[in-house]
DNA sequence: TCTGGGGTCCTAGGACCC
DNA sequence: TCTGGGGTCCTAGGACCC
């Protein structure tokens, strides 16, 4: 990331461990996604691939058909052609869920999606998802780069068991020791616990969430005991596999408003 | 495929209020 | 005793991404 902002003009949008967004205005893109690539081999031996896009839509999807250490370009102008005949399921936000979904419906392709009868989408999907798959057939959506320091939501652990967990005593012990980690991640950022979620995951790998807004707290101990509250919410004769525990913390104010999510439309 | 961990956001339904 | 309409908040579930 470090290489990256350092880039001539290169506004830096972190998405993940590995990957961002770098929004510049350049004649020539590619000259620069090689400088990029270049400059982070120099500083990690790592090699990366970019894609170049009009949109961010775009410019994911384009990753894609960069790899390996390659560059490629997506815009509106060859989106269509690259992407309009391939599976619904190769966007970036569409699943395989959604996919099977969309296929219902009688899209299956790309360009399908495109085209698809909004009122249809929204039928299906409600009035947000609906048009955003739309506009994801498209390529369309923001091109804005955002910069802004990530806020995070919430913080969790979780921890599948070599051997399922039977005894309350073991569960109580799991939790608290689930609990001290979360603690950890959100005692650094200074922020209080609004909200927890424990996450049960029973012996066939059928999995369950409670949930439990709380009221705002700094307070360790008193974490503990709503989280322990929730283990109660819990069917207890089932062997447990996995369990996890997430606090969620309030936003501050200027994080708040402003940039909307990924799937509101940049 | 016999299945890890840390995240985010959206939707539906129920409770509650005016 | 039964019934409208609009709104917010909370919880559970679902889906996706890296």
């Amino acid at each position: 990331m470090a290489t990256l902002r350092v880039q001539p003009g290169a506004i830096v949008q972190v998405l993940g461990w590995d990957e961002a967004f770098v929004g510049v205005e350049t004649a020539d893109p590619e000259a620069y996604a090689r400088r990029i690539q270049q400059g982070v081999l120099d500083r990690t031996r790592l090699h990366c691939s970019v894609g170049i896009g009009d949109t961010l839509v775009r410019a994911k999807v384009a990753t894609g058909f960069g790899k390996p250490r390659g560059v490629f370009r997506l815009t509106a102008e060859n989106w269509l052609e690259v992407m309009g005949d391939r599976p619904t399921i190769e966007l970036w936000g569409v699943g395989s869920k959604i996919s099977r979904r969309l296929a219902g419906l009688g899209v299956t392709t790309v360009a399908e999606l495109a085209e698809a009868d909004p009122d249809a989408l929204v039928a299906e999907f409600g009035p947000r998802m609906g048009p955003w798959y739309a506009e994801l057939g498209r390529g369309d959506g923001s091109a804005v780069v955002d910069d802004t320091p990530w806020v995070a939501r919430g913080h969790s652990r979780e921890t599948t068991y070599q051997q399922d967990l039977t005894e309350p005593s073991q569960i109580e012990a799991a939790v608290r020791e689930l609990a001290a980690h979360v603690l950890d991640d959100v005692a650094a950022e200074g922020r209080p616990v609004i909200g927890l979620t424990l996450k049960v995951r029973y012996a066939p790998f059928v999995t369950k969430v409670f949930t439990k807004k709380i009221p705002s707290t700094s307070d360790r101990a008193v974490v503990v005991e709503r989280a322990l509250e929730l283990v109660g919410r819990m069917d207890p004769d089932r062997p447990i596999r996995l369990l996890g525990l997430r606090a969620e913390m309030p936003m501050p104010d200027d994080a708040r408003e402003g940039h909307t999510p990924t799937r509101g439309g940049w």
